[in-house]
DNA sequence: CCCCACCCTTGACACCGTCAACTTCTGCGA
DNA sequence: TCGCAGAAGTTGACGGTGTCAAGGGTGGGG
């Protein structure tokens, strides 16, 4: 209905599948007919396969950059916390995104100066929160290790819950929130101004 | 020159293409005749493509939970930390294996009793672990969200430092050791004995 | 009217996973 | 010793996939 150019059709295709299937399964030729068109029509709006992937890496990075703005936004009290569960609901909730994002084999980021300059700008959210967080005059070591540690229990916590085994072992997860607020609480990450 | 059989064979050369170029582009074929053999011959081994990644998981997890539990034996001092470097530890050095455990579309875990079974065995180190730390008396919840704490940083920082954004943002990491080691410390998760 | 740039189609090629049938080797009971 | 069953490996084929090459049709500017 839309006029939806052939080359948003076909990322959204590809979006979709990716988040239900996973990328790997992913056929060019399989979207080009689901769209309507002969398997070689996409060819005209990315170069290859490769250029499928940088396309949805470079939508989700600033998709991404922009929840975990708005988080911090919304909830300035725990900016740790908020930061912590943007960062899983991205990925929850934009898995067909995400597991495109952090596949340097699928997208080569290195290759496209436009997607290096997005993934940027998503990181620097996090490092300007820590620098906020630790103050001016931290160690740089200090704030490298703390922006790190923030980042790998992001990720390490987004990955797993899309992938399946955290559920499968510890049992299912009745609240999103209430898991990431706890994770916050047990690791040490929860900023300090909201610690009773 | 040791009389390898063909399966084994196989096994390794597939583990050392994945730890370089990632699983996805591996190929059946290519293994095979790599190996000496007809393209069909590791069918005779493996039920297919499937069959490949199962096995590899499967000699993965038994690699994994013996690691995790040498480090425990070898560092009582402050066994958060040990485990922390002995999962990001095998995740480097074994990445081939690495990286298609924790890809179930790929191994299908739930389809082999063995492989989940080997896998639950991993995870239990992790859970005796946190048991241990909290003592038998904390809340179920407690232990459950200081695993999930846990096992995300851990894996976090594995799948960043093997797909390479931490270290491309965080500049080059001289010493694994003492990343990781940093990294305990800006979280609360190393074990308190050791605080000084 | 012609021509060209753009979007798309058609056709071909090599490679891949897998099914099926064939050959070769090996061990073992009669 | 013979026979044979089963494992191991080979060859051939089929449909599907990514990609290269060439062709078609269409609309707008000279």
């Amino acid at each position: 209905m839309a006029p939806t150019s052939l080359r948003d059709t076909v990322l959204a295709a590809a979006v979709d599948y990716i988040a239900d299937n996973g990328p790997d399964g992913l056929s060019f030729r399989q979207v080009a007919i689901a769209a309507g068109v002969s398997h070689q029509a996409p060819y005209h709006h990315f170069s290859d396969r490769r250029g499928i992937f940088q396309a949805i890496a470079t939508e989700g990075y600033e998709l991404f950059t922009t929840a975990m703005l708005e988080s911090l936004a919304a909830e300035p009290d725990d900016p740790t916390t908020a930061l912590l569960e943007a960062y899983v609901n991205f990925a929850l909730d934009h898995r067909g995104h995400f597991r495109v994002m952090f596949r340097p084999d699928l997208c080569a980021i290195a290759d496209s100066p436009e997607l290096q300059r997005m993934a940027d700008g998503s990181f620097d959210v996090l490092v300007d929160h820590v620098r906020d967080l630790l103050g001016p005059k931290a160690p740089l070591k200090d704030i490298r290790a703390r922006a790190a540690a923030m980042w790998s229990m992001a990720h390490g916590l987004s990955t797993l819950l899309i992938d399946g085994p955290l559920e499968a072992k510890i049992g299912p997860v009745s609240s999103r929130r209430a898991l990431i607020r706890a994770v916050a609480e047990q690791s040490g990450l929860a900023s300090p101004k909201k610690r009773r």
